[in-house]
DNA sequence: ACTGCTTTTTACCAAATGGTAAATGCTTTA
DNA sequence: TAAAGCATTTACCATTTGGTAAAAAGCAGT
């Protein structure tokens, strides 16, 4: 939990009074590894801060096939915030990738913490542009690069995920299949 | 000028006089094919409306190779705005691919806006998140998908634009060589 | 330890893309 | 109109990546 509040004061103050609050709504779940945070075609129900696991977000291309979009691991927010926000249905699945112990706001809370603590949609909309920005950056060399060096990026840019999540996943983020990415692998070593 | 309004008006109310202040602060300024509107390693001294033309973003990746990152086209806003706000070094290009019509303010006149017009910011906050959102969805085919795929995908997301930009410039974004690109092209005729 | 299941690697060949270089086409300028 | 300069296409071959299939490795449950 103190994670959680500190990733909040990142980006503004609260007070004691607003963080009791927030800690007060927050709910901590467990998801087991493979099941849905949220479903395409589905309204998102609830935001949530990975304490503990990794999720990714994917969707199937119009011939079917799984593209893992991003990586998302401890203290990150997940969400499809626009979806969750506009309550809407989503257009992607966030699927856990490892046991994941998350906190998560339901709409109803989420809102109510908005209408209570001024500031709050500000803190929001700078960690909703904090994170679309990361998104940008990490995948743009992904679209330019050759597979070596789109691997080498994501090393750099998700430390220690290598070990966490499937390779069949991160050949899928990188834009490649998995054959090519254990043979990209093996040259590597 | 109207064009300018109605893109703000999309995200926000504005009443006459506040449209008048936006109005008497917003200047035009022309600039011709590849001059930059704002480079790398300088600090970002206005924000554009594009009222004519087309601009790109650029970066040289870490083997030297020229990137365009982005195309942005009519009735769009062009700029850094990360770093415009901020007032901090940017670190990629942004060039006028044909010749452009701009609508400008400067740091000065655009933090009187936002000093003077209340929920001007909350306009501004939501105009950077789609932006970024658009971002994020019009690149996301470019990493999964094959070249053919690609160049399809961009004729939906900047119908004309082909026909405007130099396909060198288009090769680049698709993150292909001019030679495949052309190849690409010869096969769907 | 064995079985069955999933993940990852390997192998093979086909297809797509890159790199170099030259040819063609298009625009601008003298 | 010719010349020069840039943009685009083409050709050729090397390299990378994809697709299919099978082998190997890892893992969970008995």
């Amino acid at each position: 939990m103190k994670e959680f509040i500190d990733y909040l004061l990142q980006f503004g103050n609260l007070n004691t009074h607003q963080i009791d609050l927030i800690k007060g709504k927050a709910k901590v779940i467990y998801i087991q590894k493979d099941e849905y945070f949220s479903e395409a075609g589905k309204i998102p129900k609830q935001v949530g801060f990975i304490l503990e696991g990794v999720v990714r977000f994917l969707y199937y291309n119009n011939k079917g096939k799984e593209i893992t979009q991003y990586f998302i691991d401890e203290n990150n927010f997940v969400s499809d915030q626009q979806r969750f926000e506009a309550q809407v249905v989503a257009s992607e699945y966030i699927q856990a990738v490892t046991d994941c112990k998350l906190l998560v706001f339901s709409k109803k809370d989420w809102d109510e913490i908005g209408n209570t603590i001024v500031g709050w949609h500000h803190i929001t909309e700078l960690i909703v542009k904090n994170c679309l920005l990361k998104t940008i950056e990490r995948r743009s060399p992904l679209v330019s690069e050759d597979a070596t060096s789109r691997y080498n990026s994501f090393i750099e840019q998700f430390p220690g995920l290598v070990n966490r999540v499937p390779l069949s996943h991160i050949a899928s983020y990188l834009g490649i299949t998995q054959q090519s990415f254990s043979r990209i692998r093996k040259n590597i070593r």
